[in-house]
RNA sequence: GGCCCCAUCGUCUAGCCUGGUCUAGGACACCUCCCUUUCACGGAGGUAACGAGGGUUCGAAUCCCUCUGGGGUCACCA
């Protein structure tokens, strides 16, 4: 049995750490396809804290062993969003987080698993020799052709071993063209998988089949590549998806077969859409599929996905498309994406710390009704007993009012220097149109009725467009605040009459501030509007926005500017007296 | 379907292990009122849960059993 795969580096694998028992080493292992989801963040929250808070060490794997599957970008998409999160990894692949700092490494590597080819064919090597795994000859329709047998008999099928075969078959075999996988020969008998989270389960003999643990290409499946993994890394505790949990009795069987340790095990309960259904990396898709089904479409909409991807993507249901392309799909099927990835909640402007606390709080409490914590604390009080065991659902609007509170509760300085990091990168127009005094001012009037770093853009798109090009909206809102549609009770002027007279008051101010707007709004409001400073604002608000909606008016005002705000009070009166 | 696991307000959960202090606590959401130049924030109230049935016990959300409901898993994916 030879590979023929080529090594990409072998440096380090051979000094094995021994862990000091008193201190745990976990580890979170993604597969890197798709984005790093909340599920998965959590699992890693999870092994972090557990590790930091005793004095242990957490490892970042990346289990790769999927060929299809795994890409380079998506290792490194893992890493930073880890990293954004304020997860780092004792061990693990090397990573430059944006403050410069190099996260990673370490004496156990590689530690991608397509690295460590060769020392799973130690232990491939050493199984086979001592009768725990044998060649399996089965073409994959053999395989197919006896579990449609066993579903027949409504039975799972479970393959077992169907004695050695002749050296004779066997060079027969390979003279077809056959390749052969390595199975392990599952001894039958009870197995106790011990869950320091779920409490203890005993499956019967004959529940795991003679599973395959090195596959045709030479890769060794998950279950055999963890096992050997978490051995020659010290894992002490394993902390994974519930999906993980029945697999854990092959991890025990190959575990005792190869004398390896077993280390601690803890499967977290999954989290659930609002809807029920299992949150998934691939609901995105799942969205998009549904729409463009609906829609009966056969080709990609336009600029949206190049026709080889669209093909791939419509022919397997494991494909996934990338963020760009689904963005732009999403938009031209007007169909919304679900946030699934911490890279959906960076980008809608949540702050990771508050994202670390609800996900913390998703399947384990500290207890005391005490809700919001930082990561210290985190680490400081996680305990595996206080974890639950019911899948949760994940609460995004409960999410948002955690964010709101820790926005709110954040110094002016520290709100406006992090919704210009998010800017630069999600919202590039806002800090190319503003200079640092107005970009400050805007941070300013958003601030405390923020929820999200984003909201101060995305809610004022108005402040971007050209006077001309600004819409009014034509709803009931509007319609009141003018006056228009309503008959003037008492010869009471209507907010259009307001806004003609403000706009001559505005167009006369020798300063163009917020005092300045205040008082001389103020002065006309007290002789003319009955001291109601609303019925006012207003209709400037509508004017120069659009809308009703808009950060606090007089700084409105100076954002947009007097040039602009006069001429988009003329164009307003000239809109709305059309209306009547 | 086989096997395994789980079960408190709409949601996240505290309480359960070590039965009484639980006429079940907190948070988000929701409803009412207050504040207010819009939106949001904020303030004061309120509605709302131990899945069902059997036991054990003086006493059960807490212990046991059955049912029901939910979840996971049965790949050369992880």
């Amino acid at each position: 049995m030879r590979l023929r795969i080529r090594f990409r580096a072998r440096q380090g694998h051979l000094n094995m750490t021994i862990p000091n028992p008193s201190c745990p080493v976990t580890r979170f292992a993604p597969s890197p396809s798709g984005h790093l989801h909340v599920g998965g963040a959590r699992t890693a929250l999870y092994s972090w804290a557990f590790a930091r808070g005793r004095g242990g060490q957490f490892i970042i794997r990346i289990e790769d062993t999927d060929q299809k599957r795994s890409s380079d970008a998506a290792s490194v998409g893992f890493l930073r969003d880890l990293e954004w999160l304020g997860i780092r990894w004792d061990q693990g692949p090397t990573f430059t987080a944006p403050d410069g700092s190099v996260v990673g490494g370490g004496a156990n590597g590689s530690y991608f698993q397509s690295e460590r080819l060769e020392i799973y064919e130690r232990y491939f090597a050493q199984l086979i020799a001592a009768g725990h795994a044998y060649e399996a000859w089965d073409t994959t329709e053999e395989l197919d052709a006896m579990r449609k047998e066993s579903m027949a008999r409504k039975e799972a099928f479970r393959y077992r071993f169907r004695g050695l075969i002749s050296p004779e078959q066997r060079t027969q075999f390979v003279a077809e063209g056959r390749t052969a996988v390595v199975r392990f020969r599952t001894p039958q008998v009870a197995i106790t998988i011990k869950d320091d989270v779920l409490g203890d389960a005993t499956l019967p003999a004959g529940e795991v089949d003679d599973f395959v643990i090195r596959k045709k290409d030479g890769f060794p499946t998950y279950h055999f590549a963890v096992v050997v993994d978490d051995e020659l890394m010290g894992v002490t505790h394993v902390l994974r998806a519930q999906e993980h949990f029945t697999n854990t009795a092959k991890h025990i069987v190959l575990q005792d077969a190869l004398g390896f340790r077993r280390p601690t095990y803890g499967h977290l309960s999954i989290i659930k859409n609002p809807d029920d259904s299992k949150m998934s990396k691939r609901d995105k898709d799942k969205v998009l599929r549904k729409a463009v089904k609906e829609r009966s479409l056969s080709a990609p909409p336009a600029g949206t996905v190049s026709t080889e991807d669209w093909g791939r993507w419509i022919g397997d249901d494991n494909v996934q498309l990338d963020l760009e392309a689904a963005i732009r799909l999403s938009e031209a099927l007007k169909v919304a994406l679900p946030e699934i990835n911490v890279d959906d909640f960076r980008r809608s402007g949540y702050l990771p710390e508050t994202i670390c606390n609800f996900l913390a709080l998703n399947g384990w409490s500290p207890g005391h009704d005490i809700e919001k914590f930082d990561n210290t604390f985190l680490c400081e009080r996680f305990s595996l007993d206080r974890v639950i065991k019911t899948p949760a659902k994940f609460d995004r609007v409960k999410l948002l009012a955690f964010n709101t509170d820790a926005i709110n509760a954040m110094p002016r300085e520290e709100f406006a220097r992090r919704c210009r990091e998010h800017a630069a990168q999600f919202r590039p127009e806002f800090v190319a149109r503003f200079d640092e005094a107005k970009f400050a001012l805007l941070m300013h009037a958003c601030h405390e009725r923020s929820k999200t770093l984003d909201e101060p853009f995305r809610t004022n798109g108005f402040l971007l467009v050209d006077d001309d090009a600004l819409v009014f909206a034509d709803d009931k809102n509007v319609r009141k605040a003018l006056g228009i549609g309503a008959s003037s009770v008492d010869g009471a002027k209507s907010g259009l009459d307001h806004l003609r007279a403000m706009r001559s008051i505005l167009a006369a101010l020798p300063e163009w501030t917020q005092v300045a707007l205040e008082s001389a709004a103020n002065a006309y409001t007290a002789e003319y509007a009955a001291g109601k400073i609303g019925s006012v604002a207003q209709p400037l608000r509508i004017a120069v926005s659009g809308t009703t909606v808009s950060p606090p008016i007089w700084d409105t005002l100076v954002l947009v500017g007097c040039n602009a705000a006069l001429a988009r009070i003329d164009r307003c009166v000239a809109w709305a007296s059309a209306l009547r």
